[in-house]
DNA sequence: CTTTCAAAATACAGCTTGTCTTTCACAAGA
DNA sequence: TCTTGTGAAAGACAAGCTGTATTTTGAAAG
């Protein structure tokens, strides 16, 4: 019973792509059937895995839900949100990030849309992500509202605090999906009215 | 086996109570425990029936979320919302509408984020009305926004569908919620939040 | 005193999550 | 080549859920 090292090259990539079998099978199960209860089962059977290996990895359904949650930020190019916020003008910082949130969410609006309502429904059934998710939104939008400010682009009868709840309330995800879903607009639309109801709400 | 005829007085009125006892249920539940799955057999032991009860009157869980949804409207003052738009003035209009729905919402808000979790992951499970519900709000905004501009109300860069675009998202669930629970605002706060936002995004 | 009906009680099939234990297959190391 | 570690599969299991019967109870209506 000698401890025997192992560095496991071939193991663990093989590990990886199991891994990301199942990721794969979730997007691919919500893209076929959107607005469908995903089980766990089925996920394992499109992943071509057994149901027991779903939760050898994640551990529960909660924690595969949480690991899609951050997968899909990374993937639908959360990347360029970052990027707007580095831009030096504060108003092309708020067009910027506007933009790249709604592409953002339309890359894979019906992943989003299932997580964020499994998890308004039960913080616990996504672990945590959107949580957290969310905090990262709120802290952003207090920091571009301060830059507003300092640029001096606020209206003068709005405050810092005013203007981010304004933020905050266009980049959510369900601002974004009721014009991109509820009223059927393409990406672009919704985007532009996004950028200027809220330039017109708080800038001057 | 001749059909005798019933008016049954007491009898419907004691089935009425029983139908009542468990829409309460339900309210009790969600405000006990927000956030947590409902079960029918937990409602039933709330409401102290039988589940067949339940099943019996409401024919399914999705019956029984229908029901809570046309029940929530009135038990939240949904009147208060029909009255505002009997306003003359367009402006006032706008202004009645977006505070009596704030109100409504937050009424019983634990009661709506779960009709609206529910309805957005499977449209099935609440029977379609929630659907009416948003149907009845898009017909209400485009009337709204047709008096606006009849008015002369709406900035000139603003086309009439756009203005009703901004005022669906601006009166849904979602966008008091963020709000209120996202950030904690008290509701006459997001009520002025979300007229002046709506006024200075379409209004002259 | 009989009829009718709301409600309860009960059993059932089928689905779900989550936790086991056992077995298999194969790469890493000696 | 032979052993060992380990990712994954397979399968059994408990517990909870929905939905659909079927039968029984109790009380109001006639």
């Amino acid at each position: 019973m000698a401890n025997r090292k192992y560095e496991q090259r071939l193991r663990a990539e093989a590990a990886q792509e199991t891994r990301r079998r199942i990721l794969d099978a979730v997007y691919d199960l919500l893209r076929a059937a959107p607005g469908q209860p995903i089980s766990v089962d089925g996920v394992a059977r499109a992943a071509r895995v057994a149901r027991s290996t779903v939760y050898l990895i994640f551990g529960s359904r909660a924690g595969l839900f949480d690991e899609v949650a951050r997968d899909v930020l990374i993937r639908g190019g959360f990347a360029r949100v970052t990027e707007a916020v580095a831009h030096p003008d504060a108003r092309e910082h708020l067009r910027g990030a506007l933009r790249a949130g709604a592409e953002m969410y339309a890359a894979y609006r019906d992943v989003h849309r299932v997580l964020f309502s499994t998890a308004a429904l039960d913080p616990e059934a996504t672990a945590g992500a959107m949580r957290r998710a969310d905090e990262g939104r709120a802290g952003g939008m207090a920091y571009l509202a301060q830059r507003l400010a300092e640029q001096g682009l606020l209206r003068p009868d709005v405050t810092v605090d005013d203007a981010a709840h304004v933020l905050y309330l266009m980049t959510g995800f369900d601002a974004f999906d009721a014009l991109y879903t509820g009223r059927g607009l393409p990406v672009d639309e919704v985007a532009r009215l996004m950028v200027t109801t809220a330039e017109r709400a708080v800038c001057r």
